[in-house]
DNA sequence: GCATAATACTTGACTACTCAAATATTAATC
DNA sequence: GATTAATATTTGAGTAGTCAAGTATTATGC
């Protein structure tokens, strides 16, 4: 077989790498989110009014729109985030950060801070920050 | 809110990088075929005799075994792969790569190589290696 | 050589998405 | 200002996985 493109062996990994570490932060069900509930979470508490609509957190965290919709529903029920409408454009239905929720996220904040040291224990810092920058090429711009 | 922790920051890109380039891969449909899909076919066809079991094929892509299982009966319904048991132990039952999912692999690994290139201009060869490396830290080992 | 443990795989029940199409609203063009 | 296009969201139907538990089979320790 011939030599395998380098980029195409990244993408590889990346996707292996992302599994297991997914698969592993869901296990510990930190405080009960998974990570991608996480993420929404973490843009949200970002957010100018803690508050963001559907589009731009499915753009932020790299899913559909559709996949957001669904992702909300539970993390609404369970009073993470509510729903608010905008007064300009009844098309939008702002995301917004419960009180409950940023409580939850400030804990998971902080587990999932351990987490990721613990993950990525080999990795050096100057190694961190420049895999960051080429994610960020990439269409990862999770700052 | 506190600064973040860059390990964090560095598994959130990860992650929304990697939904966006399998979503993309997906959605070209490769020869008919999921970028795990392709993963798969792409183990089979380094390993010896092109076959593998399943826990081992499970662990090459970074999912759980029960996963592989799923993912491998409609991959063996149209014929990429086929089954072939193991004399010395009745548990295992090998995954054996056909003449079919061979020439499948061998066109997709073109235009996938080609989506790879287009997919990641920016990052330079030198920065792809090193990015490789860390994958490797982190539990891509995919060669 | 028998009981216990470990391994390989599958299955049932479920979650987490995807795409394509539908709905509703706002923007743009003429 | 009526028509067409674009945008935001949801929904129906389906795929792709997860976990926990179940079934075989093989390995281990006594």
């Amino acid at each position: 077989m011939k030599a395998i493109d380098p980029s195409l062996l990244l993408l590889m990994n990346l996707s292996k790498v992302q599994s297991l570490l997914s698969r592993r932060f869901d296990r510990l069900s930190v405080h009960g989110i998974g990570f991608n509930d996480f993420m929404i979470l973490y843009l949200l508490r970002q957010a100018p009014g803690e508050k963001m609509r559907r589009v731009d957190l499915a753009d932020g965290i790299g899913l559909t729109s559709s996949g957001v919709t669904r992702m909300l529903v539970p993390m609404e029920k369970i009073g993470l985030i509510k729903r608010e409408i905008n007064e300009r454009d009844a098309r939008v239905s702002y995301v917004v950060l419960t009180e409950a929720g940023r409580t939850i996220f400030t804990d998971a904040l902080k587990t999932a801070g351990y987490l990721a040291q613990e993950i990525l224990p080999t990795a050096k810092a100057k190694k961190i920050s420049a895999l960051s920058d080429i994610m960020g090429e990439l269409g990862g711009n999770i700052a």
